[in-house]
DNA sequence: ATAAATTCCGTGTTCGTACACGGAAAAAAT
DNA sequence: ATTTTTTCCGTGTACGAACACGGAATTTAT
């Protein structure tokens, strides 16, 4: 039976549980019990050394029959080898980027960790220039970490960065996006298609008719497969559930250095009489400043991510709903995975979808990403 | 500046964040700098014993110039005094109960304190029956723990276990229902009032006119006052709103023993040409089942809390929202709370309003609480 | 049989903090 | 001036694991 399903059976029945208090069995308690010194006991339990086979196997069956577990602390107080952790993400275009948010989680969880040794160094690549990023990926090798965490931004580029990898045997984790069975220890990020979904559901709730249009704010649309899975997730919710009622179109933006987009959308909203907008990232703050330029009304919005532009729109009922993915919390975990395995040397999950959270005006000021500090 | 904050400026200018090595400074380097031992510093940073006002300054000078903090790891290591925590939560009426929730989480937090000595004492009593409150609520004390935490279910009776606690000086948190300044030093759960407004929003959302039907299922009204407020914030989001095109109404079922509700809320529901149905808690398990029954059709129901059974009205789309205060979190928060007062005497927040989380047929799945385990 | 190499394992120290015990110095009482 | 009390502070051990060093026992080579 699953250790936390008979917590709570006994719960259940006894209703009154009790957690026994910590009985620490020693090394000292095995290596009395075995007969043997405490030196063998740690030398069979490091593996290194050599013991003889038979107090081996005799250490061992002790060390089971006991449930010897080891003292965290004193194991931290004696050993002290300090352990590097590199991330690669890109460059966030402004103190309130996106990837400002996934390096947030990161050092908060390198920050609980440096008693364990933990140090970090963090690396960023432009988002539009990969060369960097392939200068970046060399240097990272070069300090030779135990462990990355990864934005595989530029697929090609990033296979390129994971070959050194595994030559030089460093785990690493992706983050945000994934290149399926790269060698990765783990993936943490979100499940795009189905939060695609869950805005057309919303989107739908809201418009009971109209023209609906899907905005993509992207340089290079080839590297930004989740915003495709997106779109994807999107219309297909409007296929499933058969609203004939709407016609939907897509619109890519690559260039916003400039105004020029403004109109071409606007003209494009006109023309199609569009009712309502989904952005597939963060930057739907555009489209809050095109409906305010122009003073539009009567559009139903819905984006992603929480920064503080954002919302300010959702606030000014602009935007209806951010679909908002954890992004700090993301960084959070990924930390703690390369945590995991190369310190604890634990079992770690594969693939980690972080939940698809709904934010509106009402609910946001309540919204707690780091609700365990 | 705030810490955090200047990590994230220095990262955005730097483009190259490093988090040092853990430099430990230690009690040694102290006693060695101020000229005395080092069992005058532990004196000192213990506030037990007598030192001379001059070396005392001295000392916590130095500490203060070095940075001093101590390794939790030897700390723990050497200390080990154990330390007990009760909790007191309404029995749940069954394994799928909402109250198993909270319990699950105080025992994985429990659970990962064990290595601190932090044992766990669970007690339960039944929601009917304020006399078992009171003689549990004895036992506890008897036992004297280092903290508890108290689902204030029954006022009255609450408070005066209160006064028994703060007699013998433990120290207390309120989870899921709050009385105010009743000395807690935290509570935790939700802003009821709060996620009223939102469920207010989401059912207009889905009905542009038609009545609506607000249910209570409670035995006691007068202790459940965040059903009230939720009810509170749904109607005041009416309100505030302006939709005239909707009549709201309350009703009250206090027995669901039999099926006798079932055919009043049935004809409540026809004669009123209800369209919309918001159950203030996790019972709207009920409504589903009414609605399969009776084969009704065309109603939106909001409800509360992620119980299997809802779940399954969720998928089947008799249910269209659930909203969410993440239980098993609350338990895990109360019992950290507690932890960092009692054990680690750190500064805690009096009040934590746990995220007002939005769940569909379509986000459901991807929910995670414990994503960081 | 003795020397050399190999296998096996015990002792002792270290990490940094907590805490008990009791001694020395200073102050107060006789 | 001597005893008693009070103030102040140093020494030593324990916590449990990690790891280095080197000694003893055994095997192999000569």
């Amino acid at each position: 039976m699953h250790p936390v399903y008979s917590l709570i059976l006994s719960y259940i029945f006894k209703y009154q549980y009790i957690i026994e208090p910590n009985n620490q069995i020693t090394i000292k308690d095995i290596a009395e019990k075995a007969n043997v010194s405490i030196g063998t006991v740690d030398r069979v339990l490091h593996h290194r050394g050599e013991v003889a086979e038979s107090t081996k196997k005799r250490i061992l069956a002790i060390v089971d029959e006991l449930g010897y577990k080891p003292n965290i602390f004193a194991s931290n107080l004696a050993s002290k080898k300090p352990v590097t952790f590199a991330t690669l993400f890109p460059k966030p275009v402004s103190e309130e980027g996106y990837w400002t948010k996934p390096m947030i989680g990161v050092q908060k969880r390198v920050a609980e960790l440096k008693h364990y040794g933990v140090q970090l160094q963090s690396f960023t690549f432009s988002q539009v220039n990969p060369k960097e990023f392939i200068s970046v990926a060399e240097k990272i090798v070069s300090i030779k970490p135990e462990g990355v965490v990864l934005a595989p931004f530029f697929k090609k580029e990033s296979l390129g960065f994971i070959e050194l990898l595994k030559e030089n045997h460093i785990p690493f984790v992706f983050i945000d996006s994934e290149i399926k069975d790269a060698g990765q220890i783990s993936y943490i990020g979100q499940y795009s298609y189905q939060s695609g979904m869950v805005s057309g559901k919303l989107l739908d709730m809201m418009l009971a008719e109209g023209n609906i249009l899907v905005v993509h704010f992207a340089k290079e649309m080839d590297n930004q497969n989740h915003l495709v899975e997106r779109e994807k997730g999107f219309y297909d919710w409007y296929k499933l559930n058969n609203t004939s009622s709407h016609q939907l179109q897509t619109i890519e933006i690559a260039d916003t250095s400039n105004d020029k987009w403004m109109k071409k959308v606007k003209d494009f909203i006109t023309e199609y009489r569009i009712k309502g907008i989904f952005v597939t990232n963060s930057k739907v703050f555009y489209i809050g400043r095109l409906i305010e330029k122009f003073s539009l009304e009567g559009l139903k919005v819905i984006g992603h991510d929480l920064l503080t532009e954002n919302i300010g729109f959702l606030k000014k009922d602009i935007v209806q709903f951010l679909i908002c993915q954890r992004p700090e919390e993301q960084g959070y975990n990924a930390v703690n995975k390369l945590f995991r395995h190369v310190v604890q040397k634990r079992e770690i999950e594969k693939e980690k979808y972080t939940s698809i959270d709904i934010l509106t005006k009402e609910n946001v000021d309540y919204y707690n990403e780091f609700s365990k500090s």
